[in-house]
DNA sequence: AAGACGAAAGTGGTTGA
DNA sequence: TCAACAACTTTCGTCTT
């Protein structure tokens, strides 16, 4: 292998062969998007063909974290005739002991990488999470992990708390309880992570805009651009007002979406609108009322 | 009958001593 | 470490359409 990150010019590179993806380790970019499979393109049908067809030996496997190659240095300061080691010689046995304790660590760092990567992938495709905020959650956890902030805790816990960091980095946020929905981590551990690892990398995202949730909930109540954009309209009011702030930002979405859908003649039960937002009708109905009054805003029937 | 309403008690997480 | 606290949820009975 002779490639390189074109990003960051690591050699360090990962093959994710159901993905078909080579992926950079080092910062998380995806270098290459078609992949050879390594291997056999023939079919044998007995040994002896098997033998006669094959030119390589079994393919590489991934799943070894040094594909099998690599190499144990004796702790035995002795030559291969059992004779004690000249003290040059001892030094520079020495010194490969030690290379090799740093390349066993850093190799364990990619394992750790490579399975949450993968996690990452699952992760997102069910989730149906566009590419770069894959990209932007990789990056995340390839820092957490020089840093050594994933040891103690679950890989699947750290990989599910970058994802919803790099969500609400992207302007897509998720909850937390729709990343636990298919992480294998509960919401609880999934919140821990991702503020562990926020507070020690020294990211701080501003508080989830309830702008942001708009579009998504619009398009899943099937209503139409014109209550979006209304409810677009009624929470930037809302919000000058400072009727958001402290509050949650999936209520705030909700009353403002449910308000338009009335204003508009396509109106949805508080039902509806609650279970899109994962939040209660209670929730829905307090927003609402305090939108409705404060704004001063004409909405019954 | 379904939806909307509001009171009251319960929950989980943050904050500040 | 604990208690106070705010936002949100749960539950449930009542009113409205």
């Amino acid at each position: 292998m002779n490639d390189q990150c074109p990003e960051c010019g690591s050699q360090n590179l990962l093959h994710d062969y159901d993905r078909a993806e080579v992926v950079c380790s080092e910062c998380g970019l995806v270098v290459r998007e078609t992949l050879l499979d390594l291997g056999p393109e023939w079919r044998a049908f007995d040994s002896e063909q098997r033998d006669k067809r094959e030119r390589t030996g079994a393919p590489m496997t991934y799943m070894i974290h040094d594909k099998g190659l690599s190499t144990d240095i004796d702790w035995r300061n002795r030559d291969i005739h059992g004779r004690d080691l000249n003290p040059g010689k001892r030094a520079q046995i020495y010194r490969m002991r030690k290379w090799q304790r740093r390349i066993r660590v850093s190799d364990a760092m990619s394992r750790n990488l490579a399975f949450a990567l993968t996690e990452l992938n699952r992760l997102s495709s069910h989730m149906q999470l566009p590419k770069n905020i894959r990209e932007a959650a990789a990056v995340l956890y390839r820092r957490a992990i020089e840093e050594g902030l994933v040891r103690g805790r679950s890989i699947e816990g750290v990989t599910a708390g970058c994802l919803y960091a790099s969500c609400r980095k992207c302007k897509v946020p998720r909850t937390l309880d729709e990343i636990a929905e298919y992480a294998r981590v509960e919401k609880k551990e999934i919140g821990r992570s991702y503020r562990y690892i926020m507070r020690e990398l020294g990211i701080r995202l501003p508080p989830t805009n309830p702008l942001d949730y708009i579009p998504r909930f619009a398009s899943e109540l099937g209503v139409s651009p014109e209550v979006q954009r209304r409810a677009v309209e009624i929470l930037k009011q809302a919000m000058e007002v400072g009727l958001t702030s402290g509050k949650g930002p999936m209520g705030a979405a909700a009353a403002a979406l449910y308000i338009s859908s009335i204003e508009h003649d396509q109106r949805k039960t508080q039902r509806e609108v609650s279970e899109i937002a994962k939040v209660t009708e209670v929730t829905v109905r307090n927003r609402y009322k305090d939108f409705q009054e404060k704004l001063g805003l004409e909405v019954d029937v």
